[in-house]
DNA sequence: CTCTGCGGGCGTA
DNA sequence: TACGCCCGCAGAG
């Protein structure tokens, strides 16, 4: 292998050599060779059923968010992670308590409160979206993706109306999100010692539906502001570290511990898990804070739940540190990688736009990532295809065997094919990698030019390109406007004439049998709704409504390796796709 | 009127 | 027992 032909940004990885990856075994695990083209690149990498890493990557990753939702103790994290509007994966991420939309449980998806008898985690599951019964596409080329209603009421009233766009006769459908395992996607909100624990289960396989007006209000508004107090601190976290390094350690706080009298989400005591103590917490002048909240207090802004911003500036200077490169992964990772919909402009290209040479590494790699056309599929080597990975954030306790071992699972399908390979991540983990190693070496591609256009720039002499990098990517997702174009940005609630009589209760799901076929439980074997679940879109912009709805479902899976419902089936089934089982290939780079 | 969260209750596996 | 989901209620905006 030509060294000297790869990216600056592989080069501290490829130089470095066998001998001085960390982990050593790994390097004796041939099963499988498959060479990658990256570039100019030839990256033999090596498939093995064992946990593997890659140098300094993926075990990185793999140290954040081992946690669930349900565990009963919650480890405490080192940096809090940005605010993602579109959990679009099984993902965890831990927000800090002062990001107004993570207090508020805010989400793209609309997610609607749901009961799990669970007082101190908040549940939430998806409501899909609003698609017209004509699949129509307006002038612009947009899709119907009306945002459903989260109050019943509102919502019934939506169903039926007439499609919002005038030259269409056809009437809005809800098309409801069955990503988890045939049933919504969920999404888990649970306040701990200072921070907002979110785990999202499940995949939505669904178009986004429009951002809410508000948000948009609030977006422009806001400007992250912040994300960026967040991320503000984890840097001076990360001065203060390197010239403390000693005290840097991972806390676990029991979860009785954790638990205070205040109605959930409702905290007014400081005493969640952690309890500011000026006598044990060096505090020091922070002249970076930021002013949290706004002067004039939007409708959606209440009360800080948690603490005050002193205090949370002491917590986390004490207790969190180091900024995680991966942060920057994360960021990459929910802004560009995730098939979007609705014609929806990519905030992917608002970062290749402001960093060209990582485009170029997106976007002409053979590893699979944006995944455009079948013919990329098909026109793959097999092996490229069993890159699958886990999710964003990792189960470690789960097994992943080789999905794609399976040949029920070829060609015969395309729309299975696209939504394996949706699912597959291989992009996905694969960029995140690669955006790991750019996240380390920005000042390969992340010019002086941007770099100085940073108001900030100059009073953070000390902080890393990668920090810097990082603090770029909140700009480039408020700046991409990544709403729908098919709707106005000034109403989200389609106004309509008249309305649809109320529909008599139904079990699971009142308004999601319009045309479906009914498949029953037991011909899948899999606690999943009996509906047609649908799969993914390959390229993520204009999926047919239609396409939604024309899967026949799994029927290999007996669910029996499921821990919970729809969680991880570990088994070799098709159900994995549907229940975005965590398929863990392991890939190391072998040196020759 | 809508959003949001809470919680009782029911059905299913 | 866990989960999904319906429903009504209440507070806030
Ligand atoms: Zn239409
Ligand atoms: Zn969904």
């Amino acid at each position: 292998m030509n060294y000297c032909s790869a990216p600056a940004i592989l080069q501290p990885y490829l130089t470095k050599g066998a001998q001085n990856l960390p982990h050593n075994r790994d390097k004796n695990l041939y099963q499988k060779s498959v060479k990658i083209q990256c570039l100019h690149v030839q990256v033999e990498m090596t498939l093995t059923e064992e946990p593997t890493f890659l140098p300094s990557i993926k075990s990185r990753e793999e140290q954040k968010h081992k946690w669930d939702i349900n565990d009963n103790a919650l480890p405490l994290v080192e940096t809090f992670d940005m605010f993602t509007e579109w959990p679009a994966e099984n993902c965890r991420y831990v927000y800090n308590v002062e990001v107004e939309d993570a207090r508020r449980h805010v989400s793209g998806w609309a997610m609607r409160n749901t009961n799990n008898h669970n007082a101190h985690i908040l549940k939430k599951s998806c409501l899909g979206v609003y698609v017209c019964s004509h699949d129509c596409t307006l002038e612009n080329g947009a899709k119907i993706n009306l945002r459903p209603a989260i109050c019943d009421k509102a919502r019934r009233k939506q169903i039926g109306k007439p499609c919002p766009n005038v030259n269409c006769k056809g009437r809005l459908e809800l098309l409801s999100c069955k990503g988890h395992c045939g049933y919504p996607v969920t999404h888990f909100w649970r306040h701990v010692h200072g921070a907002i624990y979110f785990q999202a289960k499940g995949v939505h396989d669904h178009p986004q539906p429009e951002v809410k007006a508000s948000s948009l209000s609030r977006r422009h508004q806001k400007m992250t502001r912040q994300q960026h107090k967040v991320m503000i601190t984890n840097l001076l976290n990360e001065r203060r570290n390197r010239k403390l390094p000693s005290e840097r350690h991972k806390k676990t706080v029991p979860y009785s511990e954790c638990v205070c009298s205040c109605p959930p989400f409702e905290c007014t005591c400081k005493s969640v898990g952690y309890t500011y103590n000026p006598a044990t917490v060096p505090r020091r002048p922070n002249p970076w804070t930021p002013q949290i909240y706004e002067a004039t207090p939007s409708p959606w802004q209440r009360s800080s739940s948690v603490g005050s911003a002193e205090s949370q500036a002491a917590f986390f200077n004490d207790s969190f540190s180091n900024v995680d490169h991966l942060t920057c992964s994360d960021q990459i990772h929910n802004v560009g990688i995730h098939p979007q919909f609705n014609n929806q402009k990519y905030p992917c290209d608002s970062v290749s736009n402001m960093f060209p040479k990582m485009n170029i590494i997106f976007q002409q790699n053979n590893f699979g990532n944006t995944p455009s056309t079948d013919d990329t599929y098909r026109n793959s080597s097999p092996n490229l295809r069993v890159y699958k990975v886990h999710d964003c954030a990792p189960d470690e306790r789960s097994v992943y065997p080789n999905y794609f071992g399976d040949e029920q699972h070829k060609i015969e399908n395309s729309m299975k094919i696209k939504s394996e390979l949706r699912d597959s991540c291989v992009d996905m983990d694969t960029k995140d990698n690669f955006s790991s190693i750019l996240s380390s070496s920005t000042d390969d591609f992340c010019g002086d030019d941007i770099l100085n256009g940073l108001d900030y720039s100059g009073s953070y002499g000390d902080i890393l390109d990668p920090d810097l990098f990082q603090s770029l990517i909140p700009r480039c997702m408020s700046d991409s406007a990544t709403y729908p174009m098919n709707t106005s940005p000034q109403t989200t609630t389609p106004q309509y004439a008249e309305l649809k009589p109320i529909r008599s209760r139904q079990r699971q799901g009142s308004f999601t049998n319009i045309n479906q076929p009914q498949f029953k439980s037991s011909d899948i074997g899999c606690k999943r709704r009996n509906e047609d679940p649908s799969p993914f879109t390959l390229d993520g912009i204009q999926m047919p409504t239609s396409f939604y709805r024309s899967i026949d479902p799994p029927k290999q899976c007996d669910g029996s390796q499921m821990r919970h419902h729809g969680e991880v089936c570990s088994c070799n089934c098709a159900l994995k796709q549907y229940c975005n089982c965590n398929h863990s290939i392991n890939i190391t780079f072998t040196y020759k």
